[in-house]
DNA sequence: GTTCGAGTCGTACC
DNA sequence: ACGGGTACGACTCGAAC
């Protein structure tokens, strides 16, 4: 039989001591299929230089007489064979030793102590990534099966699936033809009693994909999109019967590792039921780890959370990764309200309201995933893991898989993860020296440029190819760089800048695609590729990555600290003043000079930069202010606010950009920014000030505005140092509130600040059940959150803060000398 | 009991 | 434990008086 399929998820499972795949995907006409394929299970045994055929022989020999004895099989070597290949960058002989189960090969590399031996390698790749970089069968790529049908009892009951067709194949490969490919989504969420997971009962549960709007509950309501049951447990059976029915190839959720499915999969076994979703009838798996993963065989289960927060985050400015926050940024869509409450407190006409709610929450989800797929898929394809893993990966790890991918084309052995010891030599190591920040003088500049250097520190590794495989010792082609010692990189390209070079290329190549025709899947490749350039720097420098270097990340960072201060130099030069800079870019006065005048001043600094690094206008500002550090005269660091020709402001590092001070403060600020820097003066602002002074001092701030969020890090009593969050985390435990660690605490200050007591004993948590609320500290809000974010504004025009206090508007010495 | 520098903590920038 | 270093600033802690 012969049918065209797109690989989307992939397990191994056992038969008769082997390892096999399993892959679940869609046919060309949409119907869903399932292939049994395997691939050899072999590690690679490095051999010191210089042995003799003969002693090599010997070698192979020996291991070919291994064998562990397990609990449940014996691990055996089948077969060796030598082969030249590349291990960071060298040439090396190599034996390639085939086991019958890839489980075993630790152990059995274990074993092969030898003496000829260098090293041993790639026995720690899951089975699943070396069948997909064996034998190319790509996840969300289409391919030609060829294979005869199994059923019923086949590999043990492997055939016992539902699914439309179920194949051992004989041949795979990527089809010539590519065509487009919808997976088919589905979106749910749950309401619940109780936060602890399983503690209460799931009073309904939503669904939403296309042409599908359930909610299922066994609670009384009367909208069309609700199917009613008569208890819990047969709510939880027609949920797998809805989901069944339904037949997506994707199911998500937002922050369903965490909550939805581990407490479905509670009330199922309190309800003595099987939550059997897979296509095997079995139940959700959830993987240890920091976190905890929900995997269900033959539906890929996404938590869009994860996956926003390691590939999304850093594009949000939203204060919280909340499905109402992303969703409001993303979507320009909110979650209905709705106060949490148990159902014996709800009353008959909230109920309506809170199906509403549950809809929603799985609609937002639905079309964030919208949003996201082409991102999701995109990552897939170049990285060409499963998505299960590619939607809930760290950045490392996405890094480390795309090397792990595409290191075949260079011949190299694969680097083994690190172990805990030397985890824990790495990150006992001394930081590195980091980036460079230009030092700002305080006050108002005019008509200012931005330039910055596009993808820097991806650019420098691959302009001074600097990676773990060519750190050298000092030779002829090689040069040297100062990072507290001198290091060495050989000039002969590496496989890891190499690899970077592509990505930049492709990312390049892409753009320019999408700038002709803007297609959201060519902005997802472009953006895909960025955030990996972005992320190899970051990558070479952690200590758990298998080709972690912190020589070349120091040198990294070391290049990039000299390449911007050369380009500082270049401009200073030609007799621009330089205002600020930070890691990749500086911030020059245009003065009168034209604005072709600067392009030209850029394109000159790009004909000198070595290799492909390259600087780039961000942009010509009419006006920009920095202000002085706190403590001390000199300029802060990381604080700036901008105003560009078309009157947009762009503020950086601001309390108004802060979420740990309140409202009011924030708001303030960015309006008094905004005044100064469209008026050039501070005239506006100040009054503005004195008007929101006069109303905190008469109360008439609502309480709203003045709460503090600070996110609570760690369990309460890890913490040396008892801050006002932590204070009233404590008061909301004892209370008998659920407090997470990673939870935002909201509080204010109440009371007056007399007796010089701590802050945290005047920190309240906001009680809705109390009208008002008006006990704030005013004199707390004034000194410590009110002057300081305008203090150092005002003082760039010798406003001294402190004569708003009273009305009376005071002028700085300055003024008068 | 007050004062002040050091240390802790959270958040932002790139 | 699951990218890096740089930087600001509020607040607490605790030694010194």
């Amino acid at each position: 039989m012969k049918i065209k399929f797109i690989p989307i998820d992939y397990d191994y499972f056992d038969c008769e001591g082997r390892n096999w795949v399993r892959i679940v995907g869609r046919m060309e006409n949409g119907k869903k299929a399932l292939i049994v394929d395997s691939c050899d299970a072999y590690f690679w045994v490095i051999l010191k230089d210089g042995l003799s055929d003969k002693k090599v022989d010997k070698v192979c020999e020996r291991i070919e007489k291994i064998s562990v004895e397990g609990k449940v099989r014996i691990g055996k070597v089948i077969r060796t064979e030598i082969a030249s290949k590349r291990f960071l960058g060298k040439d090396v002989r190599a034996v390639k030793v085939y086991v019958n189960n890839y489980k075993d090969a630790h152990d059995i590399a274990s074993q092969i102590d030898y003496d000829e031996v260098y090293k041993r390698r790639e026995y720690d790749l899951s089975f699943v990534s070396r069948y997909i970089i064996d034998k190319g069968v790509k996840p969300l790529v289409w391919c030609d099966v060829e294979g005869e049908m199994i059923s019923g009892d086949d590999f043990g009951g492997i055939g016992r699936v539902d699914v439309d067709v179920c194949l051992k194949a004989e041949k795979m490969e990527e089809s010539k033809k590519q065509i487009e490919f919808k997976p088919r989504i589905l979106a749910y969420d749950i309401e619940t009693d109780e936060f602890e997971i399983g503690k209460g009962e799931i009073v309904m549960i939503s669904l939403v994909g296309e042409d599908c709007k359930k909610v299922l509950t066994w609670k009384n309501g009367n909208k069309n999109y609700i199917k009613n049951y008569s208890d819990e447990g047969e709510m939880l059976g027609g949920f797998v019967e809805e989901v069944k029915k339904y037949d997506p190839d994707i199911l998500i959720g937002y922050f369903s590792d965490g909550f939805d499915l581990p407490y479905l999969r509670a009330r199922a076994e309190k309800n003595k039921l099987k939550l059997n979703l897979g296509v095997d009838d079995s139940q959700p798996v959830f993987s240890r780890g920091r976190m905890m993963s929900g995997k269900i065989k033959g539906i890929v289960h996404v938590d869009l959370f994860r996956f926003i927060r390691t590939a999304y985050s850093q594009y949000l400015q939203s204060e919280s990764l909340s499905l109402n926050d992303v969703a409001n940024e993303l979507l320009g869509e909110k979650k209905v309200e709705w106060k949490h409450k148990h159902s014996s407190k709800i009353k008959k006409d909230e109920w309506n309201q809170y199906f509403e709610y549950n809809l929603k929450d799985s609609e937002i989800t639905y079309r964030l995933m919208e949003k996201l797929l082409p991102d999701l898929l995109e990552f897939t394809r170049i990285i060409q893991e499963p998505l299960f893993n590619i939607s809930r990966d760290s950045i490392s790890a996405q890094v480390e898989n795309y090397i792990i991918h595409h290191i075949n084309e260079y011949d190299e052995i694969i680097e083994k993860r690190p172990y805990n010891n030397e985890i824990g030599v790495r990150r006992a190591e001394e930081k590195y020296e980091g980036a460079f920040v230009f030092q700002p003088v305080p006050g108002l500049y005019d008509h200012v440029v931005f330039f910055d250097f596009t993808s820097m520190y991806g650019s420098v590794i691959v302009s001074f190819n600097l990676s773990k495989s060519t750190l050298v010792e000092k030779e002829k082609n090689s040069f040297g760089i100062d990072i507290g010692k001198k290091v060495y990189f050989s000039k002969k390209p590496g496989f890891f800048s190499d690899m970077i070079g592509e990505m930049i290329t492709k990312r390049k190549q892409v753009k320019g695609e999408y700038n002709k025709n803007p297609d959201p899947i060519l902005r997802a490749r472009s953006n895909a590729f960025k955030l990996l350039v972005n992320a190899a720097y970051g990558y070479q420098g952690f200590f758990g990555a298998r080709y972690y270097c912190r020589e070349a990340a120091a040198s990294t960072a070391a290049f990039a600290r000299k390449e911007i201060k050369n380009v500082i130099d270049m401009i200073e030069k030609k007799g621009y003043k330089v205002v600020y800079g930070d890691t990749d870019s500086i911030c020059f006065e245009r003065d009168n000079r034209s604005k072709k005048e600067v392009l030209n001043l850029l394109k000159e600094i790009n004909e000198k930069l070595p290799g492909i690094m390259e600087l780039d206008l961000e942009g010509f500002f009419k006006r920009g202010i920095w202000v002085s550090r706190r403590n001390g005269d000199v300029g802060a660091k990381k604080k700036y606010a901008l105003i560009g020709e078309d009157g947009r402001v762009k503020i950086r590092g601001f309390e108004t950009v802060r979420r740990d001070w309140c409202g009011l403060a924030r708001e303030m600020q960015n309006k008094v920014l905004g005044l100064v820097l469209n008026e050039g003066n501070e005239k506006k602002a100040v009054d503005y000030v004195r008007g929101i002074i006069n109303k905190l001092k008469k109360r008439e701030i609502e309480i709203d505005k003045l709460i503090i969020k600070t996110q609570l890090k760690r369990p309460v009593e890890d913490y040396k140092s008892i801050n006002p969050h932590v204070s009233v985390a404590k008061k909301m435990i004892e209370k008998g509130m659920l407090v997470n660690v990673g939870m935002l605490i909201e509080y204010y200050i109440a009371g007056d600040d007399k007796k010089r007591s701590l802050v945290r004993d005047r920190a309240r948590m906001v009680d809705d059940s109390k009208e008002g609320n008006a006990d704030y500290d005013v004199q707390y809000y004034l000194r410590n959150q009110i002057l300081p974010a305008v203090e150092n504004i005002f003082e760039i025009f010798n406003v001294d803060v402190n004569s708003l206090l009273d009305g009376e508007r005071q002028k700085g010495l300055g003024e008068f000398s």
